[in-house]
DNA sequence: CGATGTTTCGTAAACGTTTGCGCTGCCCAC
DNA sequence: GTGGGCAGCGCAAACGTTTACGAAACATCG
């Protein structure tokens, strides 16, 4: 392990000016910046992130929190996340909060211990916890769903999204709109959703049908059945996530229902798993690589609290169309 | 930020006491070891990882280096990975080497500069590059890949689950079987899958038909086209990767072929993709979040260099079927 | 030419731990 | 009663950096 001190006299310096240089300051000349950058390169020096992060207090690594780290939707927030980190020199720790959010006051402590630059929390809601456990040194800054008011936030306007959603479905001639919504109380942001959907259809003098999923494949089939049954003459079902959306349109099929002839079915998130079902998902679309990006960008920026909301966007697949006749 | 010192103090013995009953060693009465538990829980001390690592030349974090975070595969065993570690009171630091690993030996020095306790490299060749950057401080295991003789790996027997796979489809009565494989120079995996096929079609006197995809869902309906254009009469379709089989379903459904009835496809990997579509992917298990967990153990145990072959198994879903008749 | 400023650089003290070493008591055996 | 052994603990030095401070060298200006 070849240290500063290596470096500095190999370059027959002291082992501040090494620093210096490295680091970019100012006070030294250009006749010893040449000879410190050779001996760098010729003993292949690499400061010790360790020992720097202990002197500054301060390390250069993003912790991300997911509940989920299989899941679409945390993945391709943090890809986007990885390559905004990397690109400006930071390292990213991963962690696996839990659907409940069980593990995050644990991960924000060991965050804490190894002195972070900024934690991103991606569709996990901040508990009292996790504020005691992260201090007051670490920004957070929290993605994909809003919070509200201590943290800085990065989503897309959920309510929004999903009236949107919902009026588009409207448009396609349907009434009978099923909502399958996810588990309210560990994503906080499908209760939000629920509203855009519930204000869509109370404008459109609709009646709303709504079951409960958890977001996640398996949770689907069954909801999509008590949906059914509450009413038989669905021609379209709204599910707030695309995994959800999957596991419907091929319950349907299994159930002898056409996609989209006999009933549509819109996705939510845009995920890559939107693309794998036949027929694909039509989506209600999140920038997900590019919220990663933003989420750094701002983490290190360091300023501006406001919740910024990003655009959402449909995207049309052929897991909807018009209204059956009749 | 509450240091050792304080709460030596307010325990009422010097930092090198609480150092040991924090780290569980010997040398101290049992009233003092209650007296610093104490101190410890009242001022919600946690010992900095930077200045451990530091002096111990050794950090709790491993790092994990996958071609890319938003891939399937590589989430799942990220996943094992994870709960293994945190577990074990390690951290999990994320790299992207990239499809080519470009990024690979540069994500390994700075890992190395975090005196990382190990590194799990997911399907990725090792490059002599990555071996100097890594140096000999940190061990590495390899998982899903078997890179042979430098390092531990973690893997199934991929020519002999190939094979597994095609006997498979030949059992089922098929003579025109064509493989769609990765793309063999990112991935070193599937040019052994391929001997695998190869090995099988040989033995039944069949004839290979074979095609590169990248093992990207895109890339297989182009590969898709020259594998039916080479053998129209193809009545199975194994894809080395399950995101290659969704696609390869899709698209065949979207070329009026009913998939298992008119062709059968067989996936591989067994990831979530695999029951995302319809019908759902018969496929080749590999245990990916095992792989994970066995990783990490792997690598803190530090012995045993020898590679270990995990099973593999196959999975019987709706996408394959017998033979159709005539 | 002296005074004053400005570069350029080295010295040394920190950052928060761990750990080798040695000191103090105490127990026990002779 | 002396000595050896051992448990319990503190001192202080390290780990590899960064950075405040000051010293030297040099330029500038009256």
């Amino acid at each position: 392990m070849v240290t500063i001190r290596d470096v500095a006299r190999y370059a027959g310096v002291s082992p501040a000016t090494v620093s210096r240089v490295v680091n970019g300051l100012t006070g030294y000349s250009t006749s010893t910046q040449l000879r410190v950058e050779e001996a760098v390169l010729a003993l292949n020096y690499e400061p010790d992130s360790l020992a720097r992060g202990l002197k500054t207090k301060q390390s250069a690594v993003i912790g991300v929190l997911a509940p989920l780290v299989s899941d679409a939707l945390a993945s391709e927030i943090m890809s986007g996340v990885e390559s905004a980190a990397r690109s400006r020199g930071y390292s990213v720790m991963l962690g696996r909060t839990g659907l409940g959010s069980e593990h995050a006051a644990g991960y924000l402590r060991t965050l804490r211990t190894y002195r972070a630059a900024g934690v991103i929390l991606i569709s996990a809601a901040i508990t009292a916890d996790m504020r005691r456990a992260l201090g007051s040194a670490i920004p957070l800054v929290s993605v994909a769903i809003r919070d509200g008011l201590r943290f800085p936030s990065l989503a897309i306007d959920d309510e929004r999204a999903a009236y949107d959603g919902t009026r588009y479905l409207i448009g396609l001639g349907h009434r009978h709109i099923g909502l399958l919504a996810g588990d309210p109380q560990s994503v906080l942001v499908n209760t939000v959703r629920e509203r855009g959907y519930l204000r869509a259809m109370a404008e459109a003098g609709l009646p709303a049908v709504l079951e409960q999923g958890n977001s996640l494949y398996d949770s689907a089939p069954p909801a999509l059945g008590r949906l059914l049954r509450r009413d038989p003459l669905l021609t379209a079902v709204f599910a707030l996530s695309d995994e959800m959306a999957a596991a419907v349109v091929n319950d349907l099929q299994r159930l002898g229902r056409r996609v989209p002839e006999d009933v549509s079915v819109l996705g939510f998130d845009n995920t890559r798993t939107a693309r794998h079902v036949h027929p694909a998902l039509s989506t209600i679309a999140q920038p997900l690589e590019k919220m990663g990006e933003l989420a750094v960008e701002r983490l290190l920026a360091g300023t501006d609290l406001r919740p910024r909301i990003l655009p959402h966007r449909l995207v049309e697949r052929g897991s909807t169309t018009q209204v059956p006749p009749g």
